[in-house]
This record gives C-alpha cells, sequence and structure tokens, in this order.
DNA sequence: CGGTCCCTTGACATTCATCAACGTCGGTGG
DNA sequence: CCACCGACGTTGATGAATGTCAAGGGACCG
C-alpha cells in the first residue's frame, strides 16, 4: 500500500467545496489503492475514519448464498467509516485503479471536535450526508422496476459526478450496478438496452453514457 | 397538538440507556400525537431535530405512483430529522395512538454542540446510529425473498423492542409492513401464514407474535 | 494465440404484484 | 342490544417482472 505522504491541495477538496480544516487534514494519511483492494475490513476495529479523495470505492457485504450486496457507492467527496458499533459492518474496496482514500485516527479527530467547533460541525454535516445518500437508496431500492432504478442510479450519477454534465463517466462493472441496485447482471444489460432502444440514453462506450432524454429517464 | 411542558425523566431514557445531558434536554419540547399526525413535514424547513420518547413513528415518502415507501420505523430513543439539505426529504408522522416524541431546535442544540463536548458526541452518536439502522436495511430490502424480508424483519424488531424477548409486539399494521418491505400486503401475509405453518413463529394475535425457532426464522 | 473478464442476448422457471373475495374485530348509532 | 360499517387481515387465481441457466462476442493482456 504505497503511503503518499504529502497531502496536495487539489486532491483534498471535496466535491461540495467543503475542504476537512486544516487543523484536521493534518492528521490525514492518504493511500493509493488497486483495484479491488481492501480499504476498511469487516469486523475490523473502527479506529479510523476515511474520506475518497480521488477514485471510486464500494461498500459492502457478502451474503450467505455467496451473493454480494453494495451498500453504498464512495465518490471523491465521502467521507465512510462511521458507524455506531465497535466494529465495522461492512468491508470497503477500492472499485477502480489507484482510488486514493485518506484515513483519519478516529479517536483523535473526536477529541479534536471537542474543542474545535469547526471539526465537530464538519463530522456532522458528513454524517448528516451518508444519511441522506442512503435514504434516497432506499427509493431506489424499494418499490421500482428494473429500468426504474437503473435510470435513477444514472440520473443520480450524473449528478454526483461533474456535477450534471450529459455524458456520465461510470467508473464500475456491470456487476457492481447489479449488486449495488440488488438486480442480476443480466437484468441490467437488458434495462441498459432498453433505454437505448427508447432513445433515452446514447453508449458511447459500455462505460461512458450520455444521456439523450432525461424527461424519458425520469418517466421510467 | 397537546404540549407537554414537564418533561418526566422515565419518559426521556433512550432505549439504549443513553440520555441526552440535561442541558440539552432543557430545549426539548414534548409533544403527544395521535395516530396518523404529521410531526415532520416533507419539503418543511429542517429548523428541528427530534426523538420518539414513547409510542412509534414512521419516516416515509409518497411515490409518484401513490404508493408509499416507508423509509424507517423510529422507536423510543431513536432521533430523527438529520439532513444535510435546508429542507427535509421525507415526512414524519405517528403509527401508534399516544406517540410521545421530543422536539429540539436545531440551531441551538448545534450551538450548544460547540462548547459542549457530551452535546457534539450524541449527536454524533445519534447520526451514526442512524447510518448503521439505514445500511442494515439495505440488506432488508436487497436482495432476500419476502419470508426472508419478514424473518429478517421480525428478529430486527424482537432486538428493538423488549430487548430481544421471544414475544413480539408490532405496534404497526400489516399495510406499515408491506410498504417498509417494499412488498404487498397480500405478500406480508402469505410470507406470515408461511412462517406460522413452518413452524418458526405463532400468532398470540395479529399484532402480537411469539418467535419459536429463530434458526428457522433465520434460515429463510 | 489463448485466456480471462466483461457485456449482451435468449429460453425457461420462479417469485411476486394485482385483482377479487371473504372473514374478523371494534366502534357507533339506530 | 344489535345491525352496520370501516379498517384490517387472509386466501385464491392469474399475469407480469425478474432470476437463473446457457451461450456467444468483444476487449485486453500475457
Amino acid at each position: 500500500m504505497p503511503e503518499i505522504t504529502q497531502p496536495n491541495d487539489y486532491a483534498l477538496r471535496t466535491r461540495g467545496g467543503r475542504n476537512p480544516p486544516e487543523i484536521m487534514e493534518a492528521l490525514a494519511a492518504l493511500t493509493q489503492c488497486r483495484r479491488g483492494q481492501e480499504i476498511q475490513g469487516s469486523a475490523q476495529l473502527a479506529e479510523n475514519w476515511y474520506r475518497v479523495v480521488s477514485g471510486a470505492a464500494i461498500k459492502f457485504t457478502m451474503l450467505a448464498d455467496g451473493r454480494r450486496q453494495i451498500i453504498d457507492f464512495l465518490l471523491p467527496g465521502d467521507f465512510f467509516g462511521f458507524t455506531a458499533e465497535k466494529e465495522h459492518a461492512f468491508a470497503v474496496e477500492a472499485a477502480v485503479e489507484g482510488t486514493v482514500v485518506a484515513r483519519y485516527p478516529r479517536q483523535r479527530v473526536e477529541f479534536m471536535a471537542d474543542t474545535e467547533p469547526r471539526v465537530g460541525r464538519l463530522i456532522r454535516e458528513m454524517a448528516f450526508e451518508t444519511i441522506s445518500r442512503l435514504q434516497a437508496r432506499m427509493l431506489m431500492l424499494g418499490r421500482k422496476t428494473a429500468p426504474q432504478k437503473l435510470a435513477s442510479f444514472l440520473i443520480a450519477m450524473a449528478e454526483r459526478s461533474a456535477g450534471g454534465t450529459a455524458e456520465v463517466n461510470l467508473p464500475m462493472s456491470r456487476y457492481d450496478i447489479a449488486d449495488y441496485l440488488a438486480i442480476s447482471v443480466e437484468t441490467v444489460s437488458r434495462a441498459m438496452t432498453g433505454l437505448r432502444h427508447s432513445g433515452a440514453i446514447k453508449l458511447t462506450s459500455a462505460r461512458r453514457i450520455r444521456i439523450i432524454d432525461p424527461g424519458a429517464l425520469d418517466g421510467q
């Protein structure tokens, strides 16, 4: 695991434009990860918090029957590792090659939050953002058909990535998308083809998607 | 909305045994609600945080087609109203008659958290608990059959209620359960009958369930 | 050139939503 | 008191959505 010792400014910028205060950033250790590399182990002691700096990561768990459920896609700016338990309930691994993650020692940040209001507020805000993201996800998993799931996933990815450009880059595989939406790969593929045939989207490549008709996507 | 002016101690105890510090509790306003009464409106300014004192509440949203998706069941001790946005994304209403809710003015508690580490830590902890609960819920909504969903719901209710007694009291209707598990009422009913016939559970009444064979429930 | 993912499509089986009907319980008013 | 009513819960029949199994093509890499 190559440790990057010198945090550089541009990489530390969060998506929302909120940077952790320097005093907190001084505690961060940057790490670059290979695709599939574990960042946080399930059942590991929750001694650190993390933030995605660049690339993408997935938070997931393996089900008893061997299938995988992805809990959350983590994009640059997203914090993770928050838990009420002593140990992490889920594993997190890099979804793309070269993903960079900042690691913050939990205890030290907690102590810092006690005296530094800015740090406390940032943590709360990040936790609230996680809550909002997870709640929005409930709607995606709930009563939606496969094409609807895929459509709202694409819309969410468009909003979360470069601020809503029409061309969406999907850093993850179809398998990842399937496990995220809790449908089979085949269904993802069919839904994608369906959206394409209906004229809602166009595929530049398998991983690059241009949204042609956002209305048609919404209506799915 | 009958306001209860005098907070009484026993009611304020959270399920996990963590009480908000008195200094924070002094800001609380207690309210008793009728079944179905709105506590927090969707698209309402997020000016308050809340905590369920007794009874139960549901956080939900109405889908475009008129169906309802329940995001979270809120039981005594649970905080809600945390959001990263200016407005609440979801409505919350009382699920049982006489539910009592404590309301905390958000800004004042935030200011208090700046100088009172205990308050800041409590808020974080409550937020982390919400995150853990929502993540566990992803698994319930994801790749599970209807009987599996119901089984894990019953297990979770058993754990969350009186500390794991074998007799579970369901404060909510079958319709609530259906909208929570994102399946139809009929399917809930059929799954319940299935579990009953398989000997995993026994029904004292429609709303009182005795777990006979936890293993069989898990194995669903 | 062969191997390994990744993506897509087809055929079939299974689960679940939907529509319909009926039973139960508690409250309310004739 | 009892008949009625509405909300809730259960069961059955049917069709649609999706999982599963199977196969094949394309991109990348050693």
